[in-house]
DNA sequence: AAAGATCCCAACCGCCTAAAC
DNA sequence: CGTTTAGGCGGTTGGGATCTT
């Protein structure tokens, strides 16, 4: 339930704002500061609103706002900090000084957005667009059996087997969920635009390109859960025999030197955890629990950028991702718990409950 | 040169939060 | 303790500027 807008009166004028008002309302200012925004336009003789006041003064005739093209310094600061947090343009605006969070706002939105699209890169996410993040999925599966191989997590092939075969299906259920979902009008736009990119009902809305990734994801976790494909898919599908022999390549996703690392975190003070032993190339983490949900962050950082996902769950990371350049991500990935929740048996470092 | 399309950004709108009452 | 309200924030829009055809 929100308040009612301060400017109810009609009487007061809109729209772009004359050099007479800005000269009035900076020289009111500069007297005698803003005060309350709302008896401001009285005093100060302006047929504005407070609100209307306020804006026009934090994002236009403040002295010490800085005009101007953004600096490519101003992009990488800008790129890197709405991956960490997202459109949060007045804490970013706090970080680049003399810039207001409308006009970096408005520059997203025209400029970065826009440039990351290109590259291919979702800038919600700032990771690989969706079908890309979905054709990974194979190879992130791959790695994690690889790596509990690696780690003597299962006690015995058999219980090995079992906790793949819950896996796949945990997996194949969230796909099927996918495809069978009502298929809104997508486009192009309405991905970009999507205010919840991260729910799994949001990544339907893929076009038609998402039945053929789901296909071949099916297709894969098939192959993972019958690594010798000696044995019936568990999809009891004839054809899927066909469908495996369309081994399908992962062209964005390097070799892997090192398969995801086991790494032990522990709570130094505060809240600031750091990693002590483990071969991912990033030095912190700095979990913390946002106050307006009961999610919890993790901060990752490399030494170079800093990324953020959120959730209860576990999360997954997975080295050697080289895609994101442009936003200087490369040489990790981390995946949000809507993706590690197909993976509940990760055992991947989970941050502590933050008091 | 003109019309249409696209870009850009200042400004507005509606909602949220916290302080005041 | 519940209600009201000022300030703040992010999303969206309107229209001028610029580009394309």
């Amino acid at each position: 339930m929100g308040r009612s807008p301060c400017c109810d009166e009609s009487r007061v004028k809109k729209g772009p704002w004359s050099p007479e008002e800005d000269e009035i309302l900076v020289k009111y200012i500069k007297e005698h500061g803003h005060g309350s925004w709302r008896a401001l336009p009285k005093l100060a003789g302006l047929n504005r609103c407070g609100k209307s006041c306020r804006l026009r003064w934090t994002n236009y005739l403040r002295p010490d706002i800085k005009r101007g093209k953004f600096s490519p310094e101003e992009e990488n600061t800008i790129l890197h900090l709405h991956a960490i947090l997202g459109n949060k343009w007045s804490a970013i605006a706090g970080h680049l000084e003399g810039r207001t969070d409308n006009e970096i706002k408005n520059y997203w939105n025209t400029h970065l957005k826009k440039r990351l699209i290109n590259s291919g890169i979702d800038p919600v996410t700032h990771r690989p667009s969706t079908v890309d993040m979905f054709s990974s999925l194979p190879h992130l599966l791959a790695l994690v059996n690889l790596n509990e191989l690696l780690m003597g997590h299962q006690s015995s092939i058999e219980e090995h087997t079992l906790r793949l075969q819950a896996e796949a299906m945990a997996k194949i259920q969230y796909l099927q969920s996918l495809t069978q979902a009502p298929t809104p009008q997508a486009t192009t736009s309405s991905m970009v635009n999507d205010p919840c990119p991260n729910t799994p009902s949001n990544n339907n809305h893929i076009n038609g390109l998402m039945d053929i990734e789901t296909l071949k994801i099916l297709s894969s976790i098939s192959q993972i859960e019958d690594p010798a494909c000696g044995s019936p898919s568990m999809f009891g599908n004839p054809s899927s025999s066909q469908v495996r022999e369309d081994c399908f390549s992962f062209p964005r996703l390097p070799e892997l030197q090192n398969p995801i690392s086991s790494f032990q975190a522990t709570p130094s003070k505060e809240n600031f955890m750091k990693v002590e032993e483990g071969s991912l190339n990033f030095t912190s983490f700095q979990p913390y629990k946002s106050p307006k949900s009961s999610s919890h962050q993790l901060l990752v950082n490399d030494g170079d950028a800093t990324m953020k996902c959120h959730g209860d769950d576990p999360y997954i990371i997975t080295p050697g991702f080289d895609g994101i350049s442009s936003s200087g991500w490369s040489d990790f990935l981390l995946e949000d718990p809507s993706f590690s929740s197909l993976l509940p048996q990760i055992p991947f470092y989970s941050p502590s409950p933050i008091p």
